[in-house]
DNA sequence: TTCTTTGCAAAGCGTTTGCACTAGA
DNA sequence: TCTAGTGCAAACGCTTTGCAAAGAA
């Protein structure tokens, strides 16, 4: 691809994903980033995300609901998102790779893989519901 | 909920939608309606449709790109999503429902569902790129 | 009549983009 | 130097909303 030149602003995104496990949104990720560099744009914010998460070395969150969300942590894995407070969790959980296979068997074409996000009540929400 | 009053215009989409495996979105929707109904406005189609999706006679696809699609299939299904044409197809595939098990097992919160998208490419692509 | 739905147009929101300037190699 | 990245602001695409008029019960 394009040749890639070092970036504080675009070191400093980085930085701020690998260090969080809040999948914050491209807003929140400015906020942040604004503490740092008063002047930074948001559109720098958004350019350096699609240009990590095209590299693979961030992940992108949609989950149809608004904005778009990003996580620091490229290994794949597993997403729950809760119906009260929209907060994103990480699931550490057995694989679910084999599904793959399932939808392969009477589909003519080719299926790669499977995008898939856990939904339901988180254990704080379940708490405070109590 | 609300009181519901019949609308003609609400009873040609669910039909429109029942009668094409297309998931089209809420523009296509809103092009077809319009050769019904010449005056019909984009603002009622998306009413409609998210009317629909909230009692669950239509399904809402969220495939964060761009646009989403509806499907006028209500029961649960999973779909493809060509990475080329953005085609979106129904899977007819075994039951994968027992990953939301999975999921529980080691979850502090109560997991009550996913979403997943299968993607990769399909047959008529395929077929184009030989 | 009463309350829902409509058409229209404007606004909202997240995201992308054009451009002149800055900064990394 | 040369090219990629930045800040700014305007534009974009999809969706939602306020409002007065129309339509269903």
């Amino acid at each position: 691809m394009a040749n890639l030149k070092f970036s504080r602003q675009r070191e400093s995104i980085k930085e701020y994903l690998a260090g969080t496990t809040e999948h914050p949104t491209a807003d929140t990720v400015y906020m942040h980033l604004r503490e740092v560099y008063p002047n930074i744009s948001l559109g720098t914010v958004y350019r350096n995300l699609s240009l990590l998460s095209n590299t693979g070395e961030v992940l992108k969150i949609s989950c149809g609901d608004g904005s778009d969300r990003f996580d620091g942590n490229p290994n794949p894995h597993n997403h729950f998102i809760c119906k009260q407070c929209n907060h994103v969790y990480d699931l550490e959980m057995d694989s679910i790779e084999h599904i793959t296979k399932i939808a392969n068997e009477n589909f003519t074409g080719e299926v790669e893989g499977h995008i898939t996000y856990f939904y339901g009540t988180c254990g704080s929400c379940l708490e405070k519901n109590k």
